[in-house]
Order: C-alpha cells, then structure tokens, then sequence
DNA sequence: AATGAATGAGCTTTCATTCAT
DNA sequence: TATGAATGAAAGCTCATTCAT
C-alpha cells in the first residue's frame, strides 16, 4: 500500500518540476531578450540558455511569440494588480502633506516593484511593440491602467480641493509619460542619476505637485 | 555662349530626378515601417510602395537597415536644429509671464515640426530600438539633446532666480519624458485629447510651472 | 547489467545515421560539382540529388564553399597521408631496375587510389580555384606534397648515383606535372588511351627515367 | 567641297577609337579576371577599370562570358599560329643534337610568346572551365594542337629513327602536361625557379630526351 | 557611340516549428 | 516529458543585362 502510489508524489513532482521548466525559460527568454531584443532573439538562444532541447521549448510555449506575451502579461497584470490596492489610499487625503506622502510612497512602490522584477520589466519597458496584438494589448494596459490611476487621483484631488483646476486627461498623461521615462532611464539603462528610489520620488512628486516656478 | 547652359539645367534635372527617387523610398519606408514596424517591413513592401523595382531599392540604400538610419538621422538632425535655434530665446527671460509665453512658443514650434513630419515622425518616436546600432545612436542622440535644452534652461531659469532649487538632471528627464510620451500620443496614435496644439502645449506648460498643487 | 549497453548501441546508430547523412550530402555534392562546377551548382542542387531538404544541408555544412572545402581537404589528406606512406620505399633502391618498379609501384598506388576516390577527385584534379582560400590551400598542398616526394626522390638518387645531375626543382615540377595531366585526362576525363593502369604507369615510368631518346 | 567629308576621316578616327576602346575593355578585363577570377569579376569592375560606363561594355560584348571567349580564343588562335609554323622545321631533324637544339628553341619561343601575352595568358592557363562551352572549347583546342604537334614530332622521330619506340598518345600528354604545369608555375604563379627562358627550355629538353636516369 | 539608372530573376541562408523516437 | 534532426517557406541582396536619353 505505501509503495503503489508513487503516481502522486510522481506527479505533484512532475508538476514542480514542469512550473521550474517553465519558470526557467521565461527567465532565459527575458534574459535573452533584454540582451539581444525580441527579434534578434532566437528560439535556440533561449533554449540553449535554459539548457533545454529546441523541441522542449514547445511543450510549454506555443510560439516564439507566446513566450513574449506571457512574460508581459504576467508582468503586467502583477503591476496593475500591486498598484490598484496602492492606489486607494490617495484618494482619502485632505491636506498637502498627505498628498506629498501618499504620492511619494506610491511612487517607492512603484519603483521597488519594478526593481525587484529585474529582467522582465526591462522587456516591458523597452516596448516590444508590433510583435504581437496581445502583447500590445497587454502593454497599452498597464498603460491605461496607471493613466486611469492618475487621472481619478487627479480627479478626485480636484473634487475635494486639494488640486487645482486642470485638463486630467492631459495631465494624466504627462504624469504617467514621466514616470515611464524615468523608469525607463533607471530600470532598463540602469542610469541613476545619482539618487535612490525614495530620493527620486520625491523629487518627482516636489515636481508633480509644484512645477519648476517659484 | 552668353545665355545657354543646358548642361547646368541637365545636371539639375538629373539631381532632382535621383532626389526624387531617393525621397520617394524613403517616404514610401516611412509608411511601410509605421504600417508594420520594421521588421514585418519587407523591402518588397517598400518598393511596391514606391512603384519600383527590388533592386532600384539597393541603388540608394545600403541594406533596409540603412534605410531606417537615413529616416530616423534625417530627421533627428532637422528636429536639433530647429530646438536649438528656439531654446536660445528662453534662457533671457526674467518674469515669470515671459518664461511661460518662451516655454508655450518652444512646445508650440516643436509640435508643429512634428506635425510636419508626417511619417517619419512616427517611425522616430516609434523608438525602433535594436535595430542598429546607428539607429539607436540617432535616436539617442535627439533625446540627449532635449534633455540637455531643458537642462540648461532648468539651471539658467535657477540662476536668474526664476525657476526654484530643484535637481535639474531629473527634471529634466521628466520634462523629457513627459513632452515624448505626450508627442507619442498624439503623433503617432493620433489621440488628440481634445484640444490643439496651442492648448495643449499651454496646459503642459502649467502643469511645468506650477505642478498639480493649489 | 553484464551485458546490455544499448546507450552505446544508440549512439553509435545515431552517430552512423549522422555520418551518413553528411557522406550523402557530400557525395552528392561531388556529383553535382562534377556535372556543372562549383559556381554552376546550386545548394538545391546538391539537396535534390541527396533528397533532403535545403535547411539540412546547413546542418552539415556552414556554407556552399564549405562542403567544397570539406570535399577537398578529406580528400587531398587521404591521398597525402598514402603517398607519403608508399614514397619511403622508393629511397633505398640501389639499381635501376629497383628504381624502374619502385616507381611504376608508387603510379600505379596513386592511380588507384584516384580511381577509387570517383566524383572526389574529379572535383579535385578540376582545380576548383579562387572559391576560397582554404580550397585553394588544400590544394595547393596536395600539389605541394607531390613536388616535395619527387624533390626528395630524385635529390636521394643523386645522391646515391642511380640518378644523373639534374635542377631536382624543375624537374619534380615537370614529373608533377605530366602526372597531374595524365591524371586529369583519364580521371576527369575519361580518356583511357587504350591502356590499363599498370601500363600507363610503366609508359610514364620508362618516360621519365629514359626520356624519348635513343 | 574640302569641308563635306569629313565622316570619312571622322569615321576611319572612330574605328581607331573603336578598336581602343574594344582593346581597352579586353585588357582591362584580363586584369580583372586574373586578380578575382572570372566568376568574382564584375561587369562593373570591368568597366571601373577601363573607366567607361556600365553601358559601353554591351557595346562591344555580348555577356560577360563573351569577353573571356575573345580573350581565349584571341590569346589560343595566336599560340596555336606561331606554333604551329616552329614546330615544322623540327620534323627534319636527324641527329640528336640537332633534335635537341630544335626542341629547345621551340620552348623558347613558346615561353617567350607566353611571357609577351602578359595577362592573357594567365587567363588562358588558369582554365577557366565550366564557363562557357565555347571557352572550353578555344582552351580544349590549344591543348589538342599542343599535343598534336607533340605527337607528330614524336611519331616523325621514331620513324626516322632518332627517338626510340614509345607509346606516342601517351608521352605527347605527358610532355604537354609537363609544359603546361612549367608555364603555369612561371607565367601564372611567377615562379621562375631560379633560372631564365632558356636554362628552363633547355633543362625541360634534357630531362625530355634523356630522362632521370644516368 | 556612350551613358548609367533601372530592372527583376534567382541565389544563399536563416530559423520557427514539427515529429518520430 | 524530452529530444534534436529535419523541414521548407521566406527574405535580403546581387548583378548581368537593358534601354531611354
């Protein structure tokens, strides 16, 4: 009796093991691509990298595409998903100071999230664009998703006062088009620019809140 | 002997003619590449575009990659050109009307170049990074340049006492970022936000000056 | 456990299937470079007449010149490595009719041996020149190989008296060379001249060591 | 009257220039085709250096393979002419020294005609095979009327009883290939082993009529 | 005769994907 | 599940040749 059903432990085996297969080609595949980018990236590149056979690659990934998609996708959606819980503390605050800190720490957040994603942030924010409509789906998202963030934060400041009157949609976009440069700058280039996350929060939140004038 | 000088007017015609034909493939690329992105561009897209034949291609560009180059270098240089020429305004300004009036007119140049641009813009902004190392250096090279414009005038703006003490080299990059990922929308998705031009480049501006904040 | 290695069986199959299919397309290609010489043979050629498709002959070959290469030097190191094996008897020979035999054994060895070598020595003796360096060093080595065994030969009969005083340069050269033609002529060729192999070595032999006169 | 003909004049001036310009094209081919070999020679190499336009050789050629006919058959016909009138004052010889004298001064003009030819006959002696069946055929009959004149100098010697009784098929492509190798060392390869015209001449003649041994 | 821009057929080579083992 | 040899469609690029000027 103890010994007839190894077909359990086999299988909850089998199936660690064929998650670590896949765990281990989407980090090679994201490795892969940050360094040679989507379309110089050969199938064989990443197999070899994760030190699996060419064929072994297709049990897990329809197409060489597929493997790009799921590595945005997943990417994208832990991003959203982080960042909508954050985000519903700012909508609370009533003085300027709250407001400073409730952005900050969203922005740390933010930034530490990115951080600790290495390699398959770098593939979602080099924009691997026109490769596949579902990865373009799945990019404009996030996207969207922080706009949208932005936009009811600013809209809702407007609401209670705390921010002055001004074009969300646009505004929206700036905020959100800042922070992808940013990030782009520090996570994918890996330029600093002499701060750490929390003292690039604020100076970027200094900035969001009260422009360049005095 | 006084008047005619056919060989001068023949040599024109001749150099129009190649022009043309130079200037027609690369207007032709620039719609196939912002159709399809450069790498599902065929150069038998390219030249179907241009009504020529497969090889006529190989007489005015090296590789299809060298096409791109000449696009994105082409008009990475004109945009330098005409920014620098403009910024020289700003850094003379002393009240706080004239720096918004200088920041208001330089976007509003700028968007308009950009307009000009049609496809080629696109393809620019599109950030078809990868591709070639050229490429990337022609891309690099514009954002390096608006990032310093906006550097300089950060600091001059400081020293004359108009713009407050901020890190100029993250600000920077956040106007930077902030001007393309607004540049991107509108250019090349073609999302207007409901406003034109000037009205956009005067709500950017604001938001520059005086932030989000009350 | 004593006796079954079917992992040695399996590769030793696998390895023979590999040998194979790079002996097929090896042969295959000699019979194309025979029938239309190297720059008139396509790689679809070569692919039809081993009835594979294109993509594998680039699993054997890295490029069209290398499976000339790999053609030419397989089989100017097997000639080589026999000839230098048959010219050490050659040295020790003390009087003339030993000369005589000694030298129509070494022509008969090395027209057998082309005779066996088929299409192999078709493409080699066709002198495949200017396709590549390394083609045209391997065969130049082999030229080089037979010089040096004649030098050495008729430089070591000086010596020994059974050969009169001649320029050992001019004179290995000129031997090479009426071996190379005659080869040419029959193994490319066709052209027998109404006599056997032994025959035409004892023909060629006389020649040499007697020259026409009386 | 005196000033209406000048097509005479203008014309007999453009054959000239015609007849230059043919004669500029073929040498500046021959050059062409043996630093790159015919099949890595361009057209527009060709017309590079004759320093004419793309168009002109079509003036004059019918394909590329047409200039390398006319280069061969020109460079065979001629050989084949001077040779053919040598060769007839060897027949009469009667005694050796006499055949050796005549043997010798038919190599030296032979190699004296081939060193005048320049670059042509480094085309010719290259073989280029597989190019053109008309090619083949001007190179084939240089080598056919070669070894005629050799077998019939060979067959007139036996009869007259000054050379001894020899397979005459096989000793006349021995003696071709012998030659051939010599020149092609010389004339193509520039190894002139030490000696001048004559010394080859009369080297190769030594060993041709006496062969190695004592 | 001379030009040289234009042509387009045709080649080599790559690589995502499949499938028998 | 894993393998990796085999596939074959597809694309970039070359270059001999043409032809309007």
């Amino acid at each position: 009796m103890s010994v007839t059903k190894p077909s359990i432990k086999k299988q909850s085996l089998d199936e660690g093991a064929a998650k670590d297969r896949r765990a281990e080609l989407l980090a090679a595949a994201a490795g892969v691509f940050v360094d040679k980018g989507f379309h110089d990236s050969k199938v064989s590149d990443i197999v070899a990298a994760a030190g699996v056979a060419q064929g072994t690659f297709y049990l897990y990934f329809k197409t060489k595409a597929d493997v790009l998609l799921q590595l945005v996708d997943d990417c994208c959606q832990d991003i959203i998903g982080t960042l909508s819980a954050c985000s519903q503390v700012k909508a609370d605050c009533r003085d300027p100071e709250q407001l400073r800190e409730s952005n900050v720490a969203f922005l740390v957040d933010l930034f530490s999230l990115l951080e600790n994603k290495h390699q398959a942030i770098k593939v979602v924010l080099s924009g691997q664009t026109g490769v596949d409509p579902a990865v373009d789906k799945a990019l404009g998202g996030l996207k969207s998703a922080l706009v949208e963030i932005s936009k009811a934060n600013l809209e809702a400041g407007m609401a209670s006062g705390i921010i002055r009157k001004l074009d969300s949609a646009i505004v929206a976009e700036a905020v959100v088009g800042m922070i992808y440069h940013i990030a782009f700058e520090r996570f994918v280039l890996g330029r600093r620019l002499g701060v750490n996350i929390r003292q690039l929060a604020e100076e970027l939140v200094d900035f969001e809140l009260n422009g360049i004038g005095k």
